[in-house]
DNA sequence: AGAGTAACCAAGCAAGCGCTAGTGTAAATG
DNA sequence: CATTTACACTAGCGCTTGCTTGGTTACTCT
């Protein structure tokens, strides 16, 4: 397995693997399917990889990373006021939803397949981002933009966006931004 | 296989089955594995199902027909306004996701992995409940209640409702139709 | 008693699985 | 020039997979 973990090679394969998968299934997957795709024999998948799982929890991580990133990009640029920063996570979340599909939909879907020690690293990761989710909420629920328990909002919000994979095309004659401005303000008793 | 479909015997095993799928996943559970939850030998099982595909199939539409059963009899029961049809078709929801919860689990997270005529049958299936969800809808959109687009609520509502089976504790402190009314209260903003 | 049938079992096949071992080679490094 | 490193290859091991086959029970219905 190659030392630097973050070759650029190793990205690539991980964003290959990311298609396979949404379109398989991980368990589906095999890695002879993914040495082809890769243009590579089954065998030498394991120099970039240790098995099969650190692929899978390869492109969890790329996914959630770049989640990480772009919220608190927005975040960052955002004016200060609860309801922008509002809909900055929600067009921050399906953007990234829908440019790092492949990454999201296997992370959504598929980290069940995950030995415990992946999934408690990923977990991690995962919190943080809520947390950043959480923190907009009480804000907004702090200023009477919103209603309801804080705890219930956040769950809700975020099932209905990550929801919108199964569903939503991204040809269609809606904006990604325009559907999380239609989602904040459905929440939104002022905005009517 | 057996000629009346819905024999009693197979009815408990597609149960069980549905319990071994959302607990391993369908790909990673053997027919190894379901025969000998069952009390049989692996080659008995191919009595009762043709093969793992069908078992697969069998569990989602016994969930699908329930979330159907229970809709129709509650709007049937409930008071002919917008209000309580809403309320009571999101009560049926979770209702059928956490007293059916395994079949769902499966419906919603293992349909990609039935094959085309299957998956056209359930499709079906499947919207025939969602266009119970869209008329309610209307009706809650004409009479003011809540706005928006119709096509969008829907999938909002529907998605946060699905998702709460990734995060509810039904031993928690707060009942099914405690969160059915929540989500209800938080996108209509005259109940503020 | 005899026929029919639903339910099961033991045994195993052919295919496919993840992964390993050992080797070759071209480029980078001392 | 000698060595290491990155990356790829071939070949295949050991095991598991879904499913089939051929036969056996146990029960029901005439």
């Amino acid at each position: 397995m190659n030392v630097i973990n973050a070759s650029p090679r190793r990205k690539e394969l991980t964003r290959l693997a990311a298609q396979l998968f949404v379109q398989e299934g991980f368990d589906r997957t095999t890695v002879r399917m993914l040495a082809q795709e890769m243009g590579i024999k089954s065998g030498s998948l394991f120099h970039h990889f240790k098995d099969k799982q650190e692929i899978l929890a390869a492109v969890i991580e790329e996914g959630t990373q770049n989640a990480l990133a772009i919220a608190r990009k927005a975040l960052a640029e955002c004016a200060d006021e609860p309801e922008m920063r509002l809909r900055a996570m929600a067009r921050a979340h399906l953007e990234t939803l829908f440019t790092d599909r492949n990454a999201h939909v296997v992370a959504l879907f598929e980290w069940r397949r995950l030995d415990p020690a992946a999934s408690a690293h990923l977990s991690h990761l995962r919190d943080a981002y809520e947390a950043l989710w959480v923190a907009v909420i009480d804000d907004a629920l702090e200023a009477g933009l919103i209603h309801g328990d804080r705890f219930l909002v956040s769950r809700f919000v975020l099932g209905a966006l990550n929801w919108t994979v199964r569903w939503y095309d991204p040809n269609g004659p809606r904006s990604p931004d325009d559907l999380a401005d239609e989602l904040v303000a459905m929440i939104m008793p002022t905005s009517a």
